[in-house]
DNA sequence: CTGTTAGCGCGTTCAA
DNA sequence: TTGAACGCGCTAACAG
């Protein structure tokens, strides 16, 4: 058996399909007796307007799209990201949305994007360049980037990198460490190119290059390490950089990674301080009283989320939002003795 | 400036609609020559193929859904859906599917059902009765239910409930512990009503008598309560309990509500055994070695979406799925003095 | 084998 | 209140 379309509740109560149409969609357009028939006709038949064919012939989709900039095995792991979704879905359910998250499809972001239906793009620690932007150009698509380098006018949220960054490894100088262990995000990750001077990566590094000019040091006085944000990716840098000398501190852009950290000091019985960033035990339910740097994952969501609705819905948006961070005293950060 | 149509190609090339058709979908349909200049022109144009169009007319959405059962604020901030999200995302990712996170339509589980342009729906503690069932009858969309409630013959993925309760109480019982307090899942939660006998908190409390049975006990021998599964009411129901009297341990259906629960006894410095349901902790970053029951969020979410695709495919798929859980030991079970 | 015409899917909306 | 066109890509059927 077939779907019941607007032509069986036409046919049925003799109105014609454009009669269905508004007893639904604007009942005030014709008189009650028909609207009356027509939704009666409507129950007995079980009719559910398509909404795939409705949101093609308005032109929506009635989704936000989430693109992630890797695998989901990967992607999803990380905690910080699943506050993003939360907060990206959050404010769709307001506005009676829903979220799509998009993988890369066969392995390419691109390929991911120009197949997406959704009214929208989010995307997370991703480069957009001429490339992307063409594509959404073209598709007429708007985009907001957390934590991205942009490479052309892109709506952006994020918090103040530099700062963040400078404040973190200031709060570790302060404790009298000098042999400290930076462990880095992959380039990759979020950015394609090292070269990108507005990365994630980049702007933290001239925060860190900041904080140490006050105590005449620079970032070649420490060991500076990129990993995966992933647990295991943490251990196997902590054992990379013990197995060359044992550090005072370890410096991470990733609670993930820190947490991966503490996992193999705990193992050897080393008592080294460790710093994350993304505070993501302060919305889940981490115990552990790492000491990071605090951005709300779902405050980055939610407000990505609130200016893709504007230009959606055609209205302005500042092209930069900045959204608070802090440093958050755990107990993981210890005096040098 | 208005988006590239496939019958821009076809005016600029001098060929038909259906020959850039070809071109992209069937290519050794027509000559080289025509692919070649309809490629050509395409490139020239930037054309994108409108993936709603092309999915309303193959009749094709190439997302699954996910039903939130409740608001996302209260979803989403589970460690064990997050996992359960991530373990779909991974089969949509293989599949080049996406997956859409449908939050409840103005507060309507139903209305959200009738809305979603999705292929296929997965719920997860959802009561799947005639009412939705209908709908998705009318609409032809295949469903499968995690820990729901059945009222139909409907394709479902789960834990033996009942036993892993047994177990996970029976562990509790082998330690000495008699005056326990069961920490249940909300009724509403996992099941509308109270008497549907398959839902997830009747099985388990099922799981329960069988293991009292063997110490001549009985569950009205325990304080048993519910709360939803979140840190406060965790630590709400924890402080409810303990205001009446001290048990030796609480037995939750819920790691999160044990962490809520461990929250209150660290602030009241009380030594009380806590277990835990789920095993969130496994795969995610927790360092807290909670006692518990586990069960693969990540594995259900992958099942049930190979089951589901078998049914978008047409194909025949077990009506029950059932994965493994197992007894995790942590610290928070100790011996009764 | 190459290419085209015409119609489909389904709900919305303009012009009458 | 309605017929017809529309959105956009797909494809059965047909002609050369």
């Amino acid at each position: 058996m077939k779907r019941t379309t607007i032509q069986d509740i036409a046919d049925k109560t003799g109105y014609s399909k454009t009669a269905v149409s508004f007893a639904f969609n604007s009942p005030s357009r014709i008189s009650k007796k028909a609207v009356e028939a027509i939704l009666k006709a409507a129950e007995e038949l079980d009719y559910i307007p398509d909404p795939m064919a409705r949101n093609f012939s308005l032109g929506k989709h009635m989704s936000l799209g989430f693109l992630l900039p890797q695998r989901v095995e990967y992607t999803l792991m990380n905690p910080y990201m699943q506050s993003v979704i939360r907060g990206i879905a959050t404010v769709c359910q307001e506005h009676g949305y829903t979220l799509t998250v998009i993988p890369p499809l066969h392995s390419s972001v691109i390929e991911a994007i120009k197949n997406a239906t959704v009214d929208g793009i989010i995307t997370l620690g991703l480069t957009i360049d001429k490339n992307i932007k063409g594509i959404l150009r073209q598709r007429q698509m708007p985009i907001v980037a957390i934590d991205g380098s942009l490479k052309d006018e892109i709506h952006s949220v994020s918090i103040d990198d530099e700062e963040a960054a400078q404040l973190q490894l200031s709060k570790v100088l302060e404790k009298g460490h000098r042999d400290i262990a930076i462990i880095s995000l992959p380039d990759d990750a979020y950015s394609k190119r090292t070269d990108e001077t507005d990365s994630v990566v980049n702007k933290r590094k001239k925060g860190y290059m900041k904080a140490l000019e006050k105590y005449s040091m620079s970032l070649s006085d420490l060991r500076v390490l990129s990993c995966a944000t992933t647990l295991q990716d943490g251990m196997d840098a902590a054992r990379t950089i013990l197995n060359e000398r044992k550090p005072t501190c370890f410096v991470t852009m990733s609670d993930v990674v820190a947490f991966g950290i503490m996992e193999v000091l705990n193992e050897l019985d080393l008592d080294i301080s460790v710093v994350g960033f993304d505070g993501v035990e302060i919305e889940d339910f981490h115990t552990t009283r790492l000491t990071t740097i605090h951005q709300s994952g779902n405050e980055k969501g939610k407000q990505s989320a609130k200016v893709l609705f504007s230009l959606i819905d055609g209205e302005k948006a500042p092209l930069k939002t900045l959204i608070p961070y802090s440093f958050n005293e755990g107990v993981t950060l210890k005096e040098t003795i």
